[in-house]
DNA sequence: GCCGTTTTCGGCCCGACTGTTTTCAGTCG
């Protein structure tokens, strides 16, 4: 937790110093350092005393400075005597669009504005129309964009910022006005939650990209336009009763892998490979990579595709899961990155529910769908007796549906179909079924579905003693957390996967757009401690099978490769790796 | 504040769009 509390620490330092108007490349810099905190793979405290913290690119002596203060004093000087020079609160204000530091400070000089409602107050008397800087045009907007604020409920998942693309893609497609069309942004990136979509296109032959833009800008799923220039646009559309922000940009043909490598980011990402273009000799925008030196006028080098691009800068390409600065650049300079894992290396889903407990589908409709999908194998893993709402198995119903399914097996020689469970993990850590069944079971994944709310120590203790089980291969959506609903548990994360990998137990990336359990940097801890990983859908019905890319897509962006997770594996081999915890036992 | 195959000092990504400051600063991504 601690290296959240310092994330957040040298984020506000940045903020604050923003307002102050220091130089924007030292608060660059108190950004950078707040966004690497947040994604360490361990507690700083254990990377300090390692001596890797101060080895971290962007991480400095200064940095390890204020850590190691903080870390002694629970506090840090700096940031103490940052937060007497203005009110915390004004760092609000800058979650309102149009407001940047240089007009929050204007605000607050001038009128004494330190908080949302204060300003909605000084937009609504007049007040702040008298500001320079501030005329009707601005003020509208700012009201506007407080508006947007009081009714978004934040970032939308991923799933849903597909719908919106979907709809909007679909659209312009239908219109005949772009050759070519394709999403950007986080999405591209298979970030766990949306901010606003980015989609990226070409104009047709004889099309102008101002009439792409009109077209954009003026369609009937757009509630309000943002900004409309020559060649971009923004504008708000309806989801589900939350706004969602929409940009659009065209560009040529020639620049096509230029743009998309700027609109895809992250931003990091890109503010890296301009650096290391910097240092060639060369520069690199939106519309391609240009050579700079030796020439009075920039030489367009390169721009159609984001290959050619990487390659320009020396690197190997960069999968966009990959492109979020934590190590990937140094790699593709290495011609070190991973090989990541894709949906098609999957051979099995091993985690699914059916009508006998909470499932929407029949236990044949699964067979048959997992049949549809070009499986090997599935297991069909139904809730347990503590799952009451549920409607969990009573150890006799799952005696039952064991024989059902070896029964099923006759009749499906195309695909295994293994008898599983999702057992509760009960709060003393114990199993919700006796060993003598669990040990008759093909494959148990083991979760926790109660007790959420357990402090650290509690919640971890659990885990570790259900991975003690020899039946249990894998740990379902370890942390519970539900995006935009429910919290993390807080768990050691450190501690669990050194026990995974002492005990021999996977750990579950459940695919539920919701879920994403475990996360992508829990994924690359997992990894890094030797914990193999399985990626599940925990499929309620036909369409949750189809879920499984989203966690494929979270593995791969932990850096996973096909040899990290089990379920590429045949049934044969990953029973193989099943039966070596059991014999340890 | 960070960093170094021209540098331990002097750089630091780069362009689009908006509004209103008649030539550009602020904001955003």
């Amino acid at each position: 937790m601690t290296n959240a509390t310092v994330s957040k620490i040298f984020g506000q330092m940045a903020d604050i110093l923003e307002i102050l108007g220091e130089d924007r490349f030292r608060v660059n810099s108190y950004r950078r350092s707040a966004r690497i905190l947040a994604e360490l793979p361990s507690e700083a405290d254990q990377l300090l005393r390692a001596g890797t913290l101060s080895k971290t690119p962007g991480v400095g002596k200064a940095t390890v400075k204020k850590i190691e203060e903080y870390l002694e004093k629970g506090r840090i000087e700096a940031h103490q005597e940052l937060l007497g020079k203005i009110p915390v609160s004004l760092l609000d204000l800058l979650s309102v669009q149009g407001m940047g530091p240089k007009g929050v400070k204007n605000a607050y000089d001038q009128l004494q504005v330190t908080s949302i409602p204060e300003l909605k107050a000084a937009i609504e008397d007049g007040s702040l129309a008298t500001l320079s800087g501030f005329g009707p045009k601005k003020c509208d907007g700012l009201r506007k964009a407080i508006l947007f604020l009081e009714k978004a409920s934040g970032r939308m998942r991923l799933d849903q910022a597909r719908g919106v693309a979907d709809q909007v893609m679909t659209f312009l497609k239908e219109q005949a006005l772009v050759q070519r069309i394709e999403i950007a942004g986080s999405l591209r990136r298979w970030v766990e939650t949306i901010g606003d979509v980015d989609i990226l296109a070409t104009p047709q032959d004889d099309v102008a990209p101002q009439a792409i833009i009109d077209t954009f800008t003026r369609a009937d799923f757009v509630v309000d336009c943002l900004a409309a220039g020559p060649t971009q646009g923004s504008v708000l559309v309806h989801h589900s009763g939350t706004p969602i922000q929409v940009d659009l940009r065209i560009v040529e043909a020639s620049s096509f892998g230029a743009a998309w490598q700027y609109f895809t980011g992250s931003k990091d990402h890109t503010m890296r490979l301009r650096d290391i273009a910097l240092s060639k000799g060369m520069r690199l925008n939106e519309y391609g990579l240009y050579r700079t030196a030796d020439a009075s006028e920039p030489v367009f080098v390169t721009g159609q595709t984001e290959e050619a691009i990487y390659q320009g800068l020396g690197l190997d390409p960069v999968d966009p899961k990959l492109r979020q600065d934590r190590g990937e650049v140094e790699a593709a300079q290495a011609h070190t990155l991973p090989r990541l894992v894709t949906l098609e290396d999957i051979r099995g889903d091993l985690h699914m529910h059916t009508t006998a407990s909470d499932g929407r589908c029949e236990l044949e409709e699964m067979v048959t769908f997992g049949i549809e999908r070009g499986y090997e194998y599935i297991c069909i893993t139904d809730h347990s007796a503590s799952s009451i709402i549920a409607n969990g198995l009573s150890g006799e119903r799952l005696i039952q549906q064991i024989k059902a399914i070896r029964r099923l097996n006759e009749g499906y020689p195309e695909i295994s179909v293994l008898a599983g469970s999702e057992v509760d993990i009960l709060s003393d850590g114990r199993l919700d079924y006796e060993d003598g069944l669990l040990a008759e079971l093909d494959f148990v994944v083991a979760s926790v579905h109660s007790g959420m709310n357990n402090a650290r120590d509690r919640g971890t203790a659990r885990l570790l003693k259900a991975m003690d089980n020899p039946s249990v291969t894998c740990i379902g959506h370890p942390t519970t957390r539900m995006l935009g609903r429910r919290e993390a548990m807080d768990l050691d994360m450190i501690a669990i996967l050194r026990h995974a990998a002492e005990t021999h137990t996977a750990m579950e990336v459940n695919s539920n757009p919701m879920r994403l359990d475990l996360n992508d940097l829990h994924c690359r801890m997992a990894i890094d401690h030797g914990v193999k990983l399985i990626i599940n859908t925990d499929a309620h019905n036909e369409g949750g099978l189809d879920r499984l890319e989203y966690g494929v897509a979270t593995a791969a962006k932990g850096w996973a490769t096909k040899e990290d997770v089990l379920n590429t594996l045949p049934w044969e081999k990953l029973k193989e790796w099943m039966q070596m915890k059991q014999s340890r036992s």
